[in-house]
DNA sequence: CGGCATACATAGATCACCTATGGGTAGGTG
DNA sequence: CACCTACCCATAGGTGATCTATGTATGCCG
């Protein structure tokens, strides 16, 4: 099946949305996804088996940080947090999906 | 290699970027690759071996018929136009892609 | 005590896209 | 003439982000 982009996010734009989530502070994943999800109302839907395994990449590449906690609603939840590197890459990715969403625009722009 | 977007187009977008590019008048897929380029002056490098193939997938799909003609130039190319259901497919791509981009603006959007 | 929301995780599949490579032609230039 | 560049098409092979499906476990509420 072809994309659907019905409940999808655009391919590429996860992570970037992850850590601009995490900018606002340190987030377990079903936090994260539920944030995105409401700011969205409901059009970005992050489904955990994309979300879980984007977390893990992450990590490996440094741009986030993570601890076992206990939620507030007494759960154990591994919180991330953006380390240094990750902030820098958000401002890379954020201008890089400006730029190319810019120039998207100006092609589909022409009347006719 | 995690994702460039130096040279690149976002994914889910080519298709979206060819039907616009059609609906301006029938052309062969070199052409639709410099379209999208000079418009978007660079930053949307069209590369043949996604083109290619997206343009079979496209035909496939009904969204544009073809043709062999002969170029102002004097080649032989495969001229693309669209059909009626590309042009609906369009629209339908067109503000799904916009309902998306405004949903990421308004996650990316919190200042602190 | 059954069900729901919360919370994490992974395997398997899909699919758009990229890299690399191939072939071929028209037209100009040294 | 030989060569080069721009034009034009095509496919094989691989990658990688995302989705689907599934599994585990716990706190809470009725």
């Amino acid at each position: 099946m072809p994309i659907d982009r019905k409940n999808e996010i655009l391919p590429g734009t996860l992570e970037m949305l992850v850590l601009k989530t995490l900018s606002l502070g340190a987030l377990h994943g079903y936090g994260i996804s539920q944030h995105i999800r409401q700011l969205s109302k409901d059009v970005l839907q992050v489904e955990e088996g994309s979300l879980y395994p984007a977390l893990q990449r992450m990590e490996l590449k440094g741009l986030v940080s993570a601890e076992w906690k206990i939620t507030p609603t007494k759960r154990r939840a591994r919180y991330y947090k953006l380390t240094a590197a990750g902030r820098k890459q958000l401002g890379i990715e954020q201008s890089s999906f400006a730029r190319v969403v810019e120039a998207i625009a100006t092609v589909m722009q022409p009347e006719s």
